[in-house]
DNA sequence: CGCGCCGGTTGACTTTGGTCAACTCGGCGG
DNA sequence: CCGCCGAGTTGACCAAAGTCAACCGGCGCG
């Protein structure tokens, strides 16, 4: 159906990629319009995901990557005794499902904190396509090396010392993965319960709720249930690089 | 110097691919000669790395993968106020150097905890001779997730409510990693300090002595300073795999 | 040979965060 | 409209981990 008007084509599929959150690995890559359509081909546009949907489960055989372009995503993983500890929380832009294609099976389960739609990529296919553009394959990468060293993120928040600084470290990143995505940075509605948070920062529920009180009557944010709005920025920043020890002094 | 008699050449080759523990990217891979070759010609054979030698800084310009063959090292980042969070350990067989590949520019640092001796593959190269190796290509991709999973396991770590348990946790891990390798799992010679281990935690060198001297009282594990004994593999892996608040009732 | 240092351990005390339980608030269904 | 339910908050209490300090013991150096 393309095949008759290439320019249009060409922008109608930049157009779904720039949408999509996968202009990270497409158009910087200075892809042809024969070969965009090519990559174009294998992306599927799943339907929009409601809350609580699995995009998938730990131990599913297909491998894909997933772009989130809408909406958030939840990854966490079962432990042995039967609870889950959150790895993770997506945001428009991110990817996920890089586990798994070590033994082409999901190691994590990936959830729908709220109404949100994805690109999926099956991931022998991006390798094989990838394979034969050396710009693609760079891009592939680096977006994988960048998602390797946004995970290590998490044990570095999770090393700190105190309930408060890890939920300002953690108040801080959504900030700010925000404002690359030009949405506004200091006013948002957290798509995640307070037992996801305590569970991906270390921490138990009430930790979680009690740090949000303390950072409230600092005033240093404004919190509604899961509305927050950060009033002071920069006491927020010296609070998530705090030392542990000069907690005190801050906050 | 190896044209005039192929057979020799390549099982020298695979030889030292076999020593390196880069078997697991090149062997598997079913790899011919010739590509084989041309991939042993980008690895370098560093010398032997001395205790508290550095491998690559944060901030390092030069991007590659390094494969531990002997030895240990040691991966950690700067946090903002001057200390450090390490970030992993890594022992014979697994890879390092991943994040770096996103900006070509190293976001850890790498310290040998002894004398140690590494592969290093420029990564760069690497991708490009991949990009002509479908399998090589999928091997790599393989390793990096593996590589992915394996650094989810530090959040679940951490996640841990107790101190025992985490450090449990750890010490199966080492046991485990060190059978993959065929070596004696339950005794070894951790070479890390109680500083390193802390911090790789999220605990203070005191609490991790304490929990050491526990599980010798425990007659879980014989300790005497780094070297280690485990004596009861069955309590360890409870402990580790214990409910946190079932901890009373195994220890 | 002995002194001092460094890494590690142990003890006493403090503080933070976990536990348990009561309670609030908002939404939803009967 | 009422009452229930689930998510979240708050308080009282407790226990685990952090802090501070003393101490141990092996090693290296003077």
């Amino acid at each position: 159906m393309a095949a008759s008007n290439q320019v249009i084509d060409i922008n109608e599929l930049r157009q779904s990629c720039a949408g999509c959150a996968l202009n990270a690995l497409c158009l910087p890559a200075a892809i042809g319009g024969r070969d965009l359509a090519r990559l174009d081909d294998i992306v599927k546009r799943r339907r929009p995901l409601a809350r609580n949907d699995f995009l998938f489960r730990e131990g599913d055989r297909h491998t894909s990557l997933f772009v989130v372009r809408q909406g958030a995503i939840k990854t966490s993983t079962m432990l042995p005794e039967g609870d889950t500890q959150v790895l993770g929380f997506h945001l428009p832009g991110e990817i996920l499902g890089l586990d798994g294609v070590a033994d082409e099976r999901h190691r994590a389960t990936a959830e729908a904190l709220e109404e949100a739609s994805v690109c999926e990529i099956p991931f022998a296919k991006l390798s094989e396509i990838a394979a034969q553009l050396p710009a693609l394959q760079r891009q592939l990468y680096r977006i994988v090396s960048r998602e390797f060293v946004r995970e290590q993120q998490h044990p570095v928040m999770m090393g700190r010392k105190h309930a408060l600084t890890r939920l300002a470290l953690f108040l801080h990143s959504v900030s700010e993965r925000r404002r690359n995505q030009d949405l506004e940075p200091h006013e948002f509605q957290l798509s995640m319960s307070r037992q996801d948070l305590a569970s991906y920062l270390g921490l138990v529920i009430e930790t979680v709720s009690r740090a949000f009180s303390r950072l409230q009557t600092q005033q240093i944010i404004d919190v509604d249930r899961r509305r927050v709005r950060i009033l002071d920025a920069v006491a927020l920043g010296q609070l998530a690089n705090s030392e542990d020890t000069d907690l005190r002094a801050i906050a």
